[in-house]
DNA sequence: TTAGTGCACAACTTTCGGTTGTGTGACTTC
DNA sequence: GAAGTCACACAACCGAAAGTTGTGCACTAA
């Protein structure tokens, strides 16, 4: 592709030879081969040089595209001056909404979102400079952040519960929480240690929830089949969710009140962490954070909010 | 690339050998390879496989995107179900502005845009199949269209006059063409016995104007160069043509009127080219064209204008 | 015609990517 | 806790690409 690219630019092949320093030889093979791989004439070839065909004007825009993917690939894990690099607590939550903003307000800074699977690989992952930043809930109880690590609360997740066509609470508009006592919630793939179980635990302790953490992650599609299909179970999931699911299949949303439960995610960073996205995520955070009222919801009382 | 995602998608190096056919120890070669190219780790080898690191995590989404990237340049020359290829007369026109259009109201057809250099070629990729569709003037006089293209006029392209800061006309809020007679005006580039040479051609005999055809095209850098520096001389230029130009330079766009000299665009194609989204391409162009008036405007009296 | 330019073909060489064979560490099983 | 299994890495070897040198042919320009 390279070569194609030089071909064009250049106009003929010995110049691309030169610019990729191997002999005109070589660049007639490459491209030969490209032809033959393709099966279509990228170029004519005249006495002065090399033109594009049609074929070869068509492909030369995804030739290039194909290019600059590549830089950007070999940039994402470039030491240096690589893409800033954001950990999620889950895709679909609302803080990829929230980093969608921040995409489209700084479309210059370049992005790359991963997950992580708990806070001390997260931790470890911020202070060696391998992340960048990480919404996540803080703190674990009993476990403050280490001196170096900065954080700053950045949303609400607000929680609603999600059933399935048969459920006995799927006509209401909205439940209040001490409705939900002996109803069976289930959250399979929680993993016990990390601060998801910890905001369920307290959620159980302090409203006497029916909530099943146990059993393996099937991923989200099961998760949906098995509501969907059993009357007596529900979920928890974040407003902003998008369920990838057919509308007939009859799944409800239905708003938890008196309180809201709401998962707060917060900003984390290292304090010395030079990266020049870092201060623009965090400004726009600020700015897209005020008014934060926490009346009328509910978050364990180990976790920042401020 | 191939190979690590394939590693992605199986969480191991034996499953992902056997997707691609190799045996395990080339994909860890394979791997390994691209670790040393990058300088980086993107797995961590366990027991039960292999898991992504956090560079692998952002390296993961480039890579997937490399492999569309790719797909869709072989696609782009497949004989067979390859994108529309459309030829447009000159990137930056008004025709652009009506592709871009088309692709946000048909983003799931593929679109590929080349720009062909006279209206035989023209006709003759048509023909072959070479390329879907172009957007041309109709006809070079005395020079009929073959039985099997059909046309259809497409949009108008309203001509303005392009001058420097220090021109004559500069200070105009619009002129007439009559006012233009006198007048150098600039257009290098334009090939001889092509439908621009014959457009201007009638230009200049109905109204009397100096259009200077001759020289080489520099590129429009050093044309709107020389129309900035140069008070005697101006140059016509499309009004949906964008410059790309610091505003410092002084460049003014007047309108020209009594009459106002279009330069229609048609679409052309073969009558039996299958191409499913070239039916969509003219229900598109159908749509987008109604109310054409030419009240006011002028243009050749060959070319096809409904 | 003749000199010059630019790409293709052929022969040779080297490099790289693949296979086979084996080793090692980690988890599982009894 | 010893044996077995699983999954990946290393080493040696082999063949196919991809590179280089050398040359030929087509076209252009003087």
């Amino acid at each position: 592709m390279r070569t194609f690219v030089a071909v064009v630019d250049t106009g003929q092949f010995q110049e691309a030879a030169a610019e990729l320093a191997v002999t005109q030889q070589a660049v007639s093979k490459r491209i030969a081969g490209l032809e033959k791989d393709l099966a279509v004439r990228l170029f004519t070839r005249t006495a002065r040089g090399a033109r594009l065909t049609i074929d070869g004007q068509a492909f030369l825009p995804h030739a290039r595209e194909l290019l600059r993917v590549a830089e950007r690939a070999v940039a994402s894990v470039l030491p240096g001056s690589r893409p800033l690099r954001v950990d999620v607590i889950a895709s679909r939550s609302a803080v990829s909404g929230l980093m969608r903003g921040f995409h489209r307000a700084h479309p210059e800074i370049e992005l790359d979102v991963v997950m992580l699977f708990d806070i001390e690989t997260t931790v470890a992952a911020i202070r060696s400079g391998a992340i960048d930043a990480s919404f996540r809930a803080v703190a674990v109880p009993g476990r403050p952040l280490p001196e170096d690590i900065e954080s700053v609360w950045a949303l609400d997740e607000v929680l609603q519960l999600l059933t399935g066509p048969a459920h006995a609470l799927a006509g209401a508009r909205s439940v209040t929480v001490a409705q939900l006592a002996g109803h069976r919630i289930w959250m399979p793939g929680i993993v016990p240690g990390t601060e998801w179980a910890a905001y369920y635990d307290d959620l159980v302790a302090e409203f006497g929830l029916t909530i099943e953490a146990t059993g393996p992650n099937f991923g989200s599609d099961a998760l949906l089949d098995t509501i969907a299909d059993t009357p007596a179970l529900a979920t928890f999931m974040g407003e902003q969710t998008r369920l990838i699911w057919p509308a007939g299949y009859g799944l409800r949303r239905i708003p938890v009140t008196d309180p809201t439960p709401v998962y707060p995610h917060s900003l984390l960073w290292r304090r010395d962490n030079p990266h020049p996205g870092l201060a623009t995520l965090r400004a726009y955070l600020a700015a897209a954070a005020t008014g934060h009222d926490t009346a009328g919801t509910w978050a364990p009382d180990w976790v920042i909010r401020r």
